[in-house]
Parts: C-alpha cells; sequence; structure tokens
DNA sequence: GAATTGTATGAATAAATAACTATATAATCG
DNA sequence: CGATTATATAGTTATTTATTCATACAATTC
C-alpha cells in the first residue's frame, strides 16, 4: 500500500551504460511485450485486480484465442501471473515495474505531444 | 544534477486507468522504439554525452546507413534531438523518462531471471 | 567546380508476428 | 459416459520492419 519508488538519474545512466550487450537483448524484448496495443490493454484490465481470461474478453473487443495467446506470451516472459481454479484460469500482473514504465512513458509521450503543439502554435503566429 | 524522480504506485494505476485508448497505441508505439536492440545500443552511447552518427558507428557494430535510419526514427518520435554542425550531425537523447524505463525494465528482467533461478534450485534439490 | 566527407534515403529481401479459423485439451456437471 | 464450459494451440495469412546495398544529398576543402 502507498508503494513509492525513487529513481536517481545518475545512478540509472551508470547502471545503463554498465549493462551488458546481452543484457541489452533480454530488455529490448521485455519492451516488445509492451509494444502492443492489445496486450497494454489486457495488462490495463489486470491493473485493477486478476482475471479470467473471459473476463478480459468481455471487458476489452477481441476474440478468446487472440487474448489467450497474449496472455500465453505474457506468462512465458513472466510479467503476468497464473492461477488455475476450476475450469477457470485467472491472470494477474507479476511485476509492477512494468505498470511504472507505461506510466513512465505515457508521460512522456503527453510531453511529445505537447512540445510539438507549442512548435505548431509558434509557427503559426 | 542528481535529478531524482519519485512514483506513487497508487497514483500510476489511477493514471493507467484512465488513459484514453488511442494513447495507449501511442504508449506501445513508443514501447516499440525501444523494443530493438540496435536502437537500445544507439540510445546507451548517448546516455554519456551527444554524439555524431559516425560516432556511434564507430562504438557499436552497424552501418552507417542502419544507425542512420534508426536515429532518423528516434527523432521523428521525438524521443532524440538532432543538431547540425557543419558536416556532422550531433543526436542526443531528448527525454529522460526513456532512460528510466529502460532501467526500470532491466532491473525487472533481472528480477525474473532470479525467480527463474531459485525456482530451477528448488526443482533440483 | 571537383573531390571529399558525413549523413540520409530508396528499393529489395528476409524474418517476425498479430489476428483469424478451426480444433484440441481439460475440468465440471448431469 | 456425454455434454458443456473455459482455455489453449495449430496452421494460415497479411503486415510490419530491420538490414543491406546502392545512391543521393549536403557541406566543406582544395
Amino acid at each position: 500500500m502507498g508503494n513509492k519508488i525513487t529513481i536517481d538519474e545518475e545512478e540509472v545512466k551508470k547502471w545503463n551504460l554498465r549493462m551488458p550487450e546481452e543484457m541489452l537483448t533480454a530488455v529490448a524484448n521485455r519492451f516488445k511485450l509492451l509494444s502492443e496495443p492489445m496486450r497494454l490493454k489486457i495488462l490495463r484490465t489486470l491493473c485493477e485486480s486478476e482475471r479470467t481470461v473471459q473476463e478480459i474478453v468481455n471487458q476489452i473487443n477481441a476474440s478468446q484465442a487472440n487474448v489467450s495467446k497474449h496472455l500465453a506470451l505474457m506468462h512465458d516472459n513472466g510479467i503476468v501471473n497464473r492461477r488455475k481454479e476450476g475450469l477457470k484460469c485467472y491472470y494477474s500482473i507479476a511485476d509492477d515495474s512494468i505498470i511504472f514504465a507505461c506510466y513512465l512513458i505515457s508521460k512522456s509521450v503527453v510531453e511529445s505531444l505537447q512540445d510539438r503543439l507549442s512548435w505548431l502554435q509558434k509557427v503559426e503566429s
């Protein structure tokens, strides 16, 4: 509850610079998991609480097969948990840092858009 | 200097849940930019300081055409800056939150690996 | 202006993958 | 067992895209 994380810029830069190259590939792969709108949609529903496949299918607009595949992929990569209960299968977010990353990136997208907007306004006037 | 950011989990979840759908696509696109090892390599060199295209080409192992294309893509999407000086073209990181995101994700990758390792060790013993 | 250097771009190719359809597996209940 | 429900998986297709090669563009120097 009230979980907070603090990031220090200098530490980050050092860490990134020291990262071995195979690690970069692993990081890229994890980013790839987050680079599909459909998977982000799914993750967003899981943000609230764990969900069954059907619940997700109902909440977002997608086929069961598709949702299932995305969930399997994310589970294989350790970013969602799977819990079976009878016929139903409950998925949940396994790694909060992914949610943090989404937040950071979405903020940065907003900033980019604002920059472009103000640039446009300058050009027009 | 000593730039720090703090993220609050509750705020993050609320933000993510409220994000409109078109925004999700934009976020996914930005993640896609970060989902190529080559681009991460390039960004990492830029982590230290701004660089010319040639400097990057020399530092990582890639063709000039390829590096140029990746840089163009990242510039179009506002995650790197471009500064021309004579013949040379200097690129730099336009958005520190991208570096933060790399840090978060790399930490999460390490955690996943550790989890798998400890699982393996349990199974073996 | 010609040659050189640094960067960008177009065309072609190969590889990855999201989504769909159909079907399979697996658990529950009558 | 047979039927039903929830989920997973195979095969296919269409699209995207990273890379390469060749070439264009642009700024500088001789």
